[in-house]
DNA sequence: GGTCTCATGTAACTCGTTACATGATTAA
DNA sequence: TTAATCATGTAACGAGTTACATGAGACC
């Protein structure tokens, strides 16, 4: 249950926030780490709130809704971070379709990691702007929220390397032998 | 719908496969990529079946079916892979818990990082003996298989590197400022 | 007055997980 | 003979996606 996780420690971090700004805040730091939609976001904080994990605190104007964390939701937030343990599912669509590229042809393969590491560079400097906009370090949720946007420009990186030595592979496999 | 895809173009550079012989692909190199449940590949196998994207080439013994893929379906998985564009959905539990570790206290998110740089340690050792043990480049499969485990070893370094940066970053944090 | 942003909610559907259920064949 | 492996299937539930639906307040 990651997602209640998510929006039950954003809650604790950003007091007063309602499902409108948790939105925002998954669509810019929070991308690169959970992704989640606002029908789902909606859904857990009203899940949330039944159990008492978080309460709305305030209500302001077009029905906005505030949101406070709970002495409940503390604990359950503590004991999320110290007694499980996370599962490294992976599931990455890209990454998918290289494993099948044979069939498409090399000529065909090369182009597709081409297009790819050309997109990746893309989101990499999106990273870095984000990075040089925010101003990190001043918070908890900002020092923590940095860790996770050097960690997201890594990655980046590797992938753009790795997407650019595989285009030399295929390209030397299709030449060569 | 890439669970599906992944079947399919499983079945096609395998002709002959079970739904049990899947079954130890998603587990072993497919892992780093996709992963996938038994239920969910059987009931995929049963829907490509019927929509004609494969069919059962040969039944053996204990209920076991063998599928080949079929024009219909060759054509889908070039259609899939040079049609579409693939998404880059992020959902990564270790690094959501990152973003939080703050409300565990510094000394805690420090030791939380230790271990996760050890997890990573480890499964990267996994998958250099994996890389060790298949005999790459013999087939298409081997070969953009091989670009696929030497994406995973990639992965896992930057990570263990990261969660070691990470947990300096938090311990000089709470040293210093 | 019109448009943009703020703001919430629900319904239908698809995808993924866990658990249960069953049985045949092989190898020690 | 008994344990391991091979082999398939389904049912119930939980998580995630897409689309629809609605309306209040702010700004120009």
């Amino acid at each position: 249950m990651s997602l209640r996780h998510a929006v039950l420690g954003l809650i604790a971090e950003l007091e007063g926030a309602s499902g409108y700004d948790l939105l925002k805040v998954f669509d810019v730091s929070l991308a690169n780490v959970w992704t989640a939609t606002q029908s789902q976001i909606y859904g857990e904080l009203g899940r949330l709130a039944d159990d008492g994990l978080i309460r709305v605190a305030a209500e302001g104007p077009r029905g906005r809704k505030e949101y406070a964390i709970t002495d409940a939701g503390r604990a359950e937030m503590r004991r999320w971070l110290t007694e499980t343990r996370p599962r490294y599912l992976r599931r990455d669509e890209p990454m998918l379709r290289v494993f099948f590229f044979g069939q498409a042809g090399a000529a065909t393969a090369a182009a597709l990691l081409d297009a790819e590491s050309d997109a990746l560079a893309g989101m990499l400097d999106e990273l870095v702007e984000l990075d040089e906009r925010i101003p990190w370090k001043e918070d908890d949720l900002s020092f923590y929220g940095g860790l996770a946007i050097e960690y997201g420009k890594r990655f980046m990186e590797m992938r753009r390397d790795w997407a650019r030595w595989a285009r030399d592979e295929v390209a030397a496999r299709d030449a060569g032998d």
